[in-house]
DNA sequence: TTTTTATATCGTAATTTTACGATTAATATT
DNA sequence: AATATTAATCGTAAAATTACGATATAAAAA
């Protein structure tokens, strides 16, 4: 198999799954890290910050740009990337919803 | 391939990829969902609540068990998990650590 | 227009993940 | 002791992920 049971669970669970996989590989975590760093967007130099071959940035840079984390502008010969503000808001949200059930929850065994 | 390149980023890199990871699979944000909702230990009624086979549950639980965020107790034939208040907090703040970057920043392209 | 630069896409290999049947292990019940 | 119950582990298949060389694409510079 290999294939996740997407119809076993609600639409919720499968969304912020969904947001969490998004941050599930240090590159990616890596990408938008820097990409807040020099707060305004970042261009090719991606590549030369992280230690990964160019294609392998690519496919992550559209992982988070799929997930609308980040959007890209298009500037000549490169593409600006910077961070989707509105969509990044309602990532925390979604995964607030599990990373803040604790705040409700008495730990009363084990 | 396949394999991530761990050597190329930051130790805390790694384990806020780590932590997302393992929230990354709606069975698993099931599982954690449940085991808040009844507010006490689980026994193994996770498997008739998500639907899907008893090994693949067991499967799930190893991984949350593993990075930490819940801990089984053997209670006769049955196990009883609950969450890892502790280590959910850990949790937490690691991921808060890129989740609130966007606090910091200022939108300023794009 | 040719060349350079920057990024995306293609193809593919290695690995990991997801899922589950079959089996094992460990305790409880009869 | 024999049987039933519950959960873990084993083995394995299918699919997804990660990585990157080669190539394509598109705009800028020469």
């Amino acid at each position: 198999m290999g294939v996740t049971k997407t119809e076993k669970f609600t639409e919720h669970q499968n969304q912020v799954a969904r947001m969490a996989k998004a941050l599930a590989h240090p590159a990616r975590i890596a990408i938008l890290e820097y990409i807040f760093s020099i707060d305004s967007c970042v261009c090719g130099d991606i590549v030369n910050e992280i230690g990964l071959a160019q294609p392998t940035i690519s496919q992550h840079l559209k992982e988070l740009k799929t997930v609308g984390l980040i959007k890209g502008n298009v500037e000549g010969t490169s593409v600006c990337y910077c961070i989707n503000y509105d969509n990044w808001l309602l990532m925390k949200n979604m995964l607030s919803t599990i990373l803040d059930l604790d705040t409700k929850s008495i730990d009363s065994c084990c």
